[in-house]
DNA sequence: GTGTCCGATGACAACGTTGTCAAAGCCATT
DNA sequence: AATGGCTTTGACAACGTTGTCATCGGACAC
């Protein structure tokens, strides 16, 4: 009501109402032990004064430091990857009054130990991560304090912790077999940093596929250190210049994927060259020819990821576990064309 | 090194250091007065027991009680327009060492409430507000309270605050004129929950554009109170079914128009009844025939309503402001199609 | 009337930090 | 040797809250 300049106080509160500090405090936390009539005259105040409870101070007074926030340092809050694990996050986390403090990486390596060192400071209860640095050694310290860090997408290297990961050589087998299966032999594979483990183990499994087969893939046909779809666009626009061109492309990511497609679509290649993305997206399926995919189930990876978080926090204390899910193959179109020569 | 349970204090860090707390305190914060030899026994101290500034505790010290944190309540971090809007929000953030709490409200009232009272309870500096709540009443004591809120999307209701909007009605005229400039008449306008105020705004417009050319909207192919692309999808299909179906489509949000696209596809329509999307999205230009959209320019948004709300962090005092960001019309081959008949 | 017990209430210290102020040490000056 | 000024350092209180414990007053039994 009146016009006050900052937050009323417990102080405040008690001394309209006429009672201590204390009984204040265990009116808000609805602790027992207060006549009813006191009880009231204390909301009452309470309410005139629109008195808000500090949950930094309570948090600092009552044991442990527990803050009730985590962390969430992705690869890019604003890609549908990191937007849809966040949000699944979210949700994991609201049930438990967990507010989630999210940042961007894109992909550097000092924004990452930057922001963890501010969510340390914020005394973070847990942290989720998908690291762009390739170890983290400087977690330890964090982790033997008592901060669980649950890995996403990336293992971890350098130190032990919980990961939910995706089966990256498997799926990536199972992309570049599906093409060959076609007869398709000149394939291009695109891929990310090649710091990045996703990365390394997409391509992994793009060779081994060929190997399995006796093929020898073709060297030029790979492309690696590609970031955003841009640059996967304008690796493929050169590829498609090349003598032999590719017939089919593999796309490590979902947005070099897209970056393909813009490429082939601008030729009119669009139905002559196969292609099978890395990551499943909104739309893949309304493409022309639509989109097969690898698809990584977004939405359990990021239960699982929240579960496994959850868990530390109420104190389990197993080894690390690393979980691995399984992606499957998802057959729409753009991965059945068949080799043009 | 050492095998600790819980985090080193500057109590622990003086003991080691054999100094007193205020002294690791200014080590710590970089204050000048602080022998060499001393900063540097301090600094070893500090390395030593992996000592980590708490952030709460200092801040609840320091007056004014600001925690460096903003809350990001948007309609879905999932959503591509909410997820681009929190990535804008969080590099504008960054620059000042401010933290983005954010949260789904989902269109859900009662969530709204919850999520604000929980950020007034954990002092954010300010908040970024998409409301899903028809009036905000209940926030004026917030801001008396001296917590600068900033409405994006969606204008303040009940209550004097900034806000960055577009130009909705203009937008939706914009986009149905299109439509009806290309001899349609049978327009289907699907739109989401009818109070929320961009929906209403943008049926408006539709409803608008068709008095300015004296042509009367058929209310049965008006659609309102959808939610989500699958609620889209159905009402569409819904709408083919009728003896003279639509011949042109304005869907009022994103997923809606994917819906749309979606339900076309399906019957073998996708290129012989016209669409246009209120709300451009990744992708949208890969379709087919490539979605013609009202396109709202999301950076920019995020980048005003940081700066807006950034300018209230620093004080100041301005009335509220109410920018209006308008939309731009992207033609690609979706608006284009003629009627059928 | 005395003793006991119980519920209600408040004083105080503490969480981890920092602002204020005073004390201590040192050197130079008189 | 005493004085002044300077830098370095620490004791203490405070931020807003809550756990611990003591106190108070009344109801009850004897």
């Amino acid at each position: 009501m009146t016009e006050r300049v900052g937050r009323a106080t417990m102080r405040d509160v008690a001394a309209l109402a006429g009672v201590s500090i204390k009984t204040v405090s265990r009116v808000v936390n609805d602790e027992p032990g207060v006549a009813e009539q006191v009880r009231m005259r204390v909301q009452d105040a309470v309410d005139r004064l629109d008195y808000r409870h500090h949950l930094a101070a309570s948090n600092l007074r009552r044991g442990g430091g527990r803050s009730g926030l985590i962390g969430a340092l992705l690869q890019d809050v604003g890609n549908s990857f990191s937007a849809a694990l966040l949000r699944s996050l979210e949700d994991a986390a609201r049930a438990r009054g967990t507010a989630i403090l999210s940042a961007s990486l894109d992909e550097e390596p000092e924004r990452e130990r930057t922001l963890v060192h501010d969510l340390v400071t914020r005394r973070v209860d847990g942290l989720v991560l998908m690291p762009s640095t390739d170890r983290q050694d400087y977690l330890s310290s964090e982790v033997r304090a008592g901060m669980p860090v649950v890995f996403v997408d990336r293992e971890p290297r350098g130190i032990a912790a919980d990961s939910v990961t995706v089966e990256n050589v498997e799926g990536a087998v199972m992309g570049t077999e599906h093409l060959l299966a076609q007869g398709h032999r000149r394939i291009a594979c695109l891929t990310d940093l090649p710091d990045i483990s996703t990365a390394q183990q997409r391509l992994q499994g793009f060779v081994d596929a060929h190997r399995a087969r006796g093929v020898h893939p073709d060297e030029r046909l790979t492309v690696t250190g590609l970031r955003g779809p841009a640059a996967g666009e304008a690796a493929v626009s050169r590829l498609l210049d090349l003598d032999r061109p590719p017939t089919a492309i593999f796309a490590g990511r979902n947005d070099l994927a897209q970056g393909a497609v813009r490429a082939l679509r601008r030729r009119g290649l669009g139905d002559s060259v196969a292609i099978v993305g890395f990551d499943d997206f909104p739309l893949a399926d309304l493409l022309t020819p639509p989109l097969t995919v690898i698809r990584q189930d977004v939405v359990r990876i990021g239960r699982l990821t929240a579960d496994l978080l959850v868990a530390r926090l109420d104190g389990d204390e197993r080894p690390p576990q690393r979980i691995v899910v399984e992606p499957t193959l998802v057959v729409r179109g753009s991965g059945e064309i068949p080799p043009s020569d």
